[in-house]
DNA sequence: GCCCTTTCCTGGAAGC
DNA sequence: TGCTTCCAGGAAAGGG
């Protein structure tokens, strides 16, 4: 599951790789629904000779602006996964979206369950102004965050993971932010006093400042999971407190990890760190 | 406007 | 062993 880390992870390699300054010859879709707002065949049109002028991220998205004022924005979801391959090489039965550029390479867009979206379009900020601030960012403080947190009344999880509160959180690192700060997901938000708004303000910035360190989370093996463009597998996994641990000791106190589920997502606490108050 | 539920999809795990 | 069923999960749309 891609999220912030992950994604900054394959702009990094992206970007290494010498992506910016390419010129995307052709594009082909071999799964019309991974291109979002247009027909393939107008996102075959559009894209044409277009060079590739820089990429970036923000929030979950990737962001490429390429030449005449288009912006291709790529949303990796579940299994997404962006990577080089020689023109030559057989396309895989999994990928969605192959981008042919004038270096004899292709960037190739895979994605086994199609929840990943492509969009190209002139105005990028109709999709990412609807995102909250970028967690990593200095202009983001502490006092922002607990602005924005202070007056919803929903439980801390489900909030955390809404990308208009703040953006670039998924699963893994909400869980393993909550842990940090010693809070539970299930917390209505609007209890939360000063010092632990302050405690999980920090929780988030250390949980993903981690996975960038790490190349982000791969779980499992299977091609569904993340791999970076260069086909490197994150090493944040072996990082993880609480993820996946179910029954696994708590690592600060022992008690064995429990899964629960909150806001239809499965979600990893201990029950003695992370007390629950009000739930 | 906020919160909650449903929908999209497939591979792999679990159940029989 | 082999078949069927269930589940995970991000974002957006729809309902209350």
């Amino acid at each position: 599951m891609p999220e912030l880390p992950e994604v900054e992870t394959v702009v990094g390699d992206l970007a290494e790789s010498g992506l910016e300054g390419r010129t995307i010859l052709r594009a082909r879709v071999y799964w019309p629904r991974s291109v979002e707002g247009m027909t393939p065949a107008a996102f075959r049109d559009r894209l044409r000779n277009r060079r590739i002028e820089r990429i970036r991220r923000r929030g979950k998205y990737i962001v490429m602006v390429v030449g005449g004022g288009w912006h291709l924005l790529i949303h990796l979801r579940m299994s997404g996964r962006l990577f080089f391959a020689p023109r030559a090489e057989p396309r895989d039965e999994h990928e969605r979206v192959v981008f042919e550029l004038d270096d004899g390479r292709t960037l190739r867009f895979h994605d086994t369950r199609k929840f990943g979206r492509i969009t190209l379009t002139m105005r990028p900020q109709e999709k990412l102004r609807r995102l909250g601030p970028e967690p990593l960012e200095r202009e983001f403080t502490a006092r922002d965050f607990a602005q924005r947190l202070a007056c919803r009344k929903g439980m801390l999880k489900p909030l955390l993971l809404n990308q208009q509160i703040i953006a670039g959180l998924g699963n893994i690192y909400v869980d393993e932010a909550l842990f940090e700060a010693r809070l539970h997901p299930k917390r209505r938000c609007s209890t939360l006093t000063a010092p632990e708004l302050h405690a999980l303000y920090r929780a988030i910035r250390k949980v993903l400042r981690r996975g960038i360190r790490a190349s982000g989370t791969t779980l499992g093996a299977g091609q569904a999971n993340f791999y970076s463009a260069s086909g490197r597998r994150g090493r944040n996994q072996d990082g993880l407190k609480v993820f996946r641990r179910t029954g696994e000791p708590c690592p600060r106190c022992g008690a064995p990890i429990a899964r629960l589920v909150v806001g239809q997502r499965g979600t990893h606490v201990c029950r003695e760190c992370q007390a629950s108050h009000d739930t």
